[in-house]
RNA sequence: GGAGGGAUACCCAAGCGGUCAACGGGGGCAGACUGUAAAUCUGCUGGCUCAGCCUUCGGGGGUUCGAAUCCUCCUCCCUCCA
């Protein structure tokens, strides 16, 4: 095969925070065998997010190119913890969990990457099989000054925060995955950059041609500062429904916006140039950030279900109407054939408790079929259905009994 | 093995015998303003059968009319010396 096109490399190489070595890669796609690429992940349970996604792109990337992905389940190095270092040791999972969680991740996975392309495996295959002195061996291949070059390892050692010994493995592992798997590319976040050279350090050691290591930037989650993750819930996740998508979209601010279009749209670059030319012009950000919505809600549930949750957005914002469907919560009235209002919006499910319930309240945040309801002790009775909204976006309907 | 420091609500962090459901900041939520954006201003931010009551300050026991605050034991964490 001839050298690479350029479009090709270039389309690879777009939305990457770093290449190592660049030109290695494309030496590598000019071999015209179809490429090993590793990325791996951890073996708890999956709740892929669009933070995620940023990175499965990329792999899909490779397999529209003719190149195969070697999806890692961490299973052994999931013991350890938190690949980018806040130290917490995790009990291990058992067989069945580590089972049960992979095929959930392939139910999620393969809304992008290609079955046939994909080959998911467990490091558990050989390092189960590596005994104690294999482990020893390993470690005495890497310094302890090297490891406190890793950026968190240093700045945790430097604070005088502790490190557990066994965290040093995790790279260590993670690297020999690459050399067991003969890894030709590995991608990862940007925070992943240590644990992805020491792959190449192992596979020179070992006579391999080394991988060549691919980082991608962190997707900010909705708050616009912190990295999206379900334990911050500022995560959009691909398995949500559509209209919730496309709602968690729109409240992104305008500045995050773009940062999603860069590492979230595989629009051309062109139109992105052009959408924040408009911008610039003075086009309305938020008719702007709705292209967006759409196309992240058409990737994960099709371009009808993109369809309908606009319209759906736009009925309930910009119209002021109420939700076509919203959670329906019957209650049982009792014996006074009334209930307090409090206690109808904690049993719905739109506050965590009655105090809270009261606050809402008294804050004006209440409306009950479109009606502002200031009275703590207004009474709902039985035979009732009601509208209920709390804030801005939280709705139910309840019917009294 | 020795010495010292620490554990307070979602996070950071005051408090060191009563006026503490606990200062302040962050975060979050709500209201106003908007484009459900940002910025800004305001309020709220343990629970309940809510003008009252109940449970919180690492865990147990104790002193006291009264403890987050004092004593004691325990658990966990950090630092320094060896």
């Amino acid at each position: 095969m001839a050298a690479p096109d350029r479009d090709e490399v270039a389309w690879i190489r777009r939305g990457c925070e770093d290449i190592l070595q660049a030109d290695e890669l494309v030496e590598r796609l000019a071999s015209g065998r179809p490429l090993r690429v590793k990325a791996g992940f951890d073996p708890t349970a999956p709740d892929l997010h669009l933070g995620h996604t940023v990175l499965i792109n990329k792999l899909r990337q490779f397999q529209d190119l003719g190149h195969d992905v070697l999806f890692l389940i961490g299973d052994y190095t999931g013991m350890i913890g938190d690949p980018s270092g806040k130290s917490a040791t995790r009990k291990p999972l058992s067989a069945e969990e580590v089972r049960a969680n992979a095929q959930t991740y392939q139910q999620q996975i393969f809304r992008i990457l290609d079955v046939e392309r994909t080959r998911i495996v467990f490091n558990s295959e050989w390092m189960g099989a590596m005994d104690a002195s294999g482990l020893i061996r390993l470690a005495g291949r890497q310094t302890v000054a090297r490891m406190l070059e890793r950026d968190d390892f240093h700045k945790r050692y430097t604070a005088g925060q502790p490190i557990a010994i066994h965290e040093f493995l995790y790279p260590l592992i993670q690297g020999w995955d690459s050399v067991v798997l003969e890894a030709d590319v590995e991608i990862g976040g940007t925070d992943q950059r240590f644990n992805l050279l020491m792959g190449r350090e192992l596979q020179k050691q070992e006579g391999q041609a080394p991988q060549v290591v691919m980082t991608l930037p962190l997707l900010e989650g909705l708050d616009g500062i912190q990295k999206m993750s379900k334990s911050l819930d500022n995560y959009v996740g691909i398995e949500e429904p559509p209209n919730t998508i496309f709602g968690k979209i729109m409240s992104i601010s305008d500045h995050l916006m773009w940062r999603y279009f860069e590492l979230l749209s595989l629009r051309p670059e062109a139109e992105l140039r052009s959408l924040r030319a408009a911008a610039e012009q003075g086009r309305n950000p938020r008719d702007i950030k709705y292209e967006l919505a759409e196309e992240v809600v058409r990737r994960f549930h099709g371009l009808e279900a993109a369809h309908r949750a606009r319209e759906a957005f736009v009925e309930q914002f910009r119209h002021g109407q109420a939700p076509e469907e919203m959670p329906e919560h019957r209650l049982a009235a009792g014996e006074a054939q009334r209930l307090p209002l409090p206690r109808v919006l904690r049993d719905a499910g739109l506050v965590s408790s009655t105090s809270e319930a009261m606050r809402m309240i008294d804050q004006g945040a209440v409306r009950l079929d479109g009606e502002r309801v200031g009275d703590r002790d207004h009474q709902l009775f039985a035979g009732q259905e009601h509208v209920i909204r709390v804030g801005k976006r939280r709705y139910a309907r309840v019917r009294i009994d």
